[in-house]
DNA sequence: CCACTCTCCTTAAACGATTCACTTTCCTTC
DNA sequence: GAAGGAAAGTGAATCGTTTAAGGAGAGTGG
């Protein structure tokens, strides 16, 4: 038993045809008369025939394979923005090489360099900052871009910006005037963007207690650390829900209550935000639309439909949770 | 700009040497002098030779690539995991395809399918339970199981039926006597293995308050919720840690104080674990050490070293954190 | 009945590698 | 100085496909 796989050669002397019209047949390509073509259809289906797809990759040049490229997969971020492409490429018949890169910027170069040496027709990356870390390496591959902007690509993103004013109107309507901003690492512009936005609402609608930043993780910094310890705000935005999850806890820690002692709201809507206590109230992105578009952008840019330096734009939503409050609440809650 | 990539030809014409020659540097295999050898491999370097990866699988059969199955990517116990897998296996040279079959187990045959379409060398198979849903697809490639038992393959996995005995073991030794156990899906064995294990502890040393079963997910079936409002246990074992997180979140909107009114333990020890409030108490598995087990295994099988139906066990250990407290505790804290 | 166009099918050359079998050269060893 | 062998390199078949080019019949119009 397990004898060898049958080959295209042994469907087409089964079937009593020429290699080229198995081939044909089994492609849904050439000019075959719809009985033959059946015929051999059924002979491979009865041999069990299925594509060498390494050989096929061979003479066509295409491996039906590509790349996804992440920063980190223990981010809970990812998980679901993997699972999604995975499954819309799959739909597709594409398979993919899912990576990540510790959150290493100098990974990059070298986890690309060896998608491109599997063959992947492209790569959907999600590259750590806005540096275009593989320039030297992948020229003319389709590569799309998430969440950052980096010229050259087609780029998908959120609407980061309107994130970060949704989220500061949202504290200023519960009547907060003292509100501090986390931001996560500022060298990656949708997170400057956020932030940004933030600042400007809190400083014409109310004061900006404190800005400072943050890796994107549950670990405070120092600086982090004192700003909250200082209770010199009422309310804080942070650049992403890892980060407020870290905020929450240390709060907690110190004594300080959420919501009554200290609003948070949080960026991304992760898992854990649901299910965090208090719940987080964020600022969700359509995560799922966006990595259907992203493969869905690549496999037409590995067609040929080139539409270089596109850049797409998804909206944002609120979730209101339980971690923010409005003031007056605060005010009448028992110390 | 962006000319062919050099193929091996250009390489051995740039040379001077044979095709064969140019294979055998490349490769580091064949019998070449020392000199000649280098000579090709510099020049292979300034042309920027990469092998193509196709060609090479279409000769030799072996693609260098393994598909990783896991259920579910957004369970928060499986990133890691993936991603272990995936560096362990990019530093053994190969690359990993990663599927997850949205925790449905008729979506598993569909996937290794596709897999084997592929060419993959192998498979790391975490199966949704102990059934095989793969045994007409996948004959005679090699195949690790982890955590699950599953006849025929070598699986490897922790010392569940002693995790589920440390577990109730430190509830015991707390002051708890009402314990109640809540399992995740019992058709797994991995399962079934640390409930009884738990069972015969608690029913030795103390009473079972109830045992019923739940998904593995934070949403918990309507018995679950019974069993935890009628306020029978004064402890309870959870099969997995989202369970444990579930219950967490619904005994607090239901009043009950976490772990002044019921202690909990939960089981995986999952990244949520230490950041929700209280942190949770659970039963840790070296899940690295084990995927790198996993990847290491199917390597020796690929490369022949056949040692079928081994099994593998790792150890487990408690983690203490603040979901359960002693009895005494309890007793004095204030109602 | 010839020339022409279709339709359907086959022949054979690639694709980029690996590897077996063989030749040539050069060194031992008797 | 011939036999024997190891070392270094080459020639060519092969892996399982795709696909351009061409060929055999059959139908059609003049």
């Amino acid at each position: 038993m397990a004898r060898k796989r049958a080959t295209l050669k042994d469907v087409a002397k089964a079937a009593g045809v020429s290699l080229a019209s198995a081939s044909y047949a089994v492609n849904h390509t050439g000019s075959l008369g719809e009985d033959t073509r059946t015929h051999i259809l059924e002979v491979a289906e009865r041999l069990g025939y299925r594509q060498n797809l390494s050989a096929k990759a061979t003479r066509t040049g295409k491996t039906g394979a590509i790349g996804l490229v992440v920063p980190d997969m223990t981010n809970p971020f990812f998980p679901s923005l993997a699972q999604t492409v995975v499954q819309r490429a799959r739909q597709s018949g594409y398979s993919v090489f899912v990576t990540d890169t510790e959150g290493d910027q100098k990974q990059e170069a070298e986890v690309v360099r060896q998608l491109i040496d599997r063959g992947v027709d492209g790569i959907v990356w999600f590259p750590v900052n806005d540096e275009n870390s593989i320039s030297r390496i992948a020229t003319d591959l389709p590569i799309i871009v998430l969440d950052r902007t980096i010229p050259g690509f087609e780029c998908i993103q959120a609407d980061y910006a309107e994130g970060g004013r949704l989220a500061s109107d949202y504290l200023i309507g519960l009547g907060h005037r003292n509100i501090g901003i986390i931001a996560g690492p500022l060298d990656v512009r949708s997170m400057r963007d956020r932030c940004e936005a933030a600042r400007e609402v809190i400083e014409t609608r109310g004061t900006l207690a404190f800005s400072v930043e943050n890796a994107f993780s549950t670990e405070l910094s120092h600086a982090v650390a004192n700003a909250i310890s200082k209770r010199e705000a009422t309310a804080v935005f942070c650049g992403s829900d890892l980060i407020a999850i870290g905020v929450m806890r240390y709060a907690v820690q110190q004594g300080i209550r959420i919501p009554e002692d200290l609003s948070v709201v949080g960026f991304d809507d992760i898992p854990w935000a649901e299910y965090c206590t208090p719940g987080l109230s964020t600022v969700e992105m359509p995560v799922d639309e966006m990595a259907v578009e992203a493969v869905d952008a690549l496999l037409r840019k590995i067609d040929g439909e080139s539409d270089a330096n596109r850049r797409v734009l998804f909206g944002v939503n609120l979730i209101e949770r339980a971690s923010a409050d409005s003031i007056e609440a605060i005010v009448l809650s028992p110390r």
